[in-house]
DNA sequence: AAATATTTGCAATATTGTTGCAAGTTGTCT
DNA sequence: AGACAACTTGCAACAATATTGCAAATATTT
């Protein structure tokens, strides 16, 4: 199954190498990646330039969420299907694990609603947990 | 009150200049700010480097907290009294308003717990609000 | 006030992110 | 398939951000 082929193209964009691999690298990695990890992934195949502009324009189109860090970093991951372009739906769980430092993405645990103080209007939550993950207990 | 001289002594820092100025900027705001912000707030009093490394000398204090972005930076906020070095407590939830831009810190709104995925132990928990806050609606 | 410890600023360096533009690639239309 | 238009890539230059070592300056201790 093509499935990197078949998101790009419900996404019409372009079918090139470098967004080719850089989706497979999403698809076969079950945490989420920086920018960093990707360049070093793929190992100079693609100009540093290209691989922002990949990212941005997989963020924009609603393939990859980002995920804020504490570390001057954003991580990306991708979202599961009920995303669109500019509609992200990615209110699930990031899990941290301090062990091994991956980070993933707990599709299956949404964020709470929080209550809030009078006269603020939330529209989008993220919700990070750190602590040891299942593999590294 | 001089309260960021009683912030340092309690921490046992020397007392400089530069700690005392930023730890101001900090009490006299209410909303979170990024490094830059300091560094435009102070207008080239201190050095960059000289910001950095207090920055960072405050959080290790746990005088000051991070606050995860997705735009590659990181807020600091003051923490609450319940902090000490190397324990941070500041499980409270962060709001940022998509109108002004600003963070700031709901400190009586506690980061709910949630359930995760057999095998997964938490140890802390951030989470960010999106939205439009009580000043700008 | 002197001695010690800590902090600062500078300079150099490294890392990370952005922009314009020409060349190359992809998609479309016939 | 071929030609054209649209889009994507890589390069180069630049901008912004972060880190380190070291000597000078400042703060704390005695």
């Amino acid at each position: 199954m093509e499935q990197n082929l078949t998101i790009l193209k419900k996404n019409s964009l372009s079918v090139t190498e470098g967004r080719m691999k850089i989706l497979d690298l999403f698809l076969e990695q079950e945490d989420a990646l920086a920018h960093a990890d990707i360049e070093s992934k793929t190992a100079g195949a693609f100009d540093r330039v290209t691989v922002y502009r990949t990212l941005q324009t997989f963020v924009d189109k609603g393939i990859i969420h980002q995920i804020p860090t504490t570390d001057n970093t954003v991580l990306y991951a991708l979202c599961k299907d009920n995303c669109a372009a500019g509609h992200h739906h990615d209110e699930h769980v990031h899990f941290v694990c301090d062990d091994c430092g991956k980070t993933i993405c707990l599709d299956d645990v949404m964020v709470p609603k929080v209550k809030l103080p009078k006269g603020f209007k939330p529209s989008q939550s993220a919700m990070i947990v750190h602590g040891i993950c299942n593999e590294c207990r």
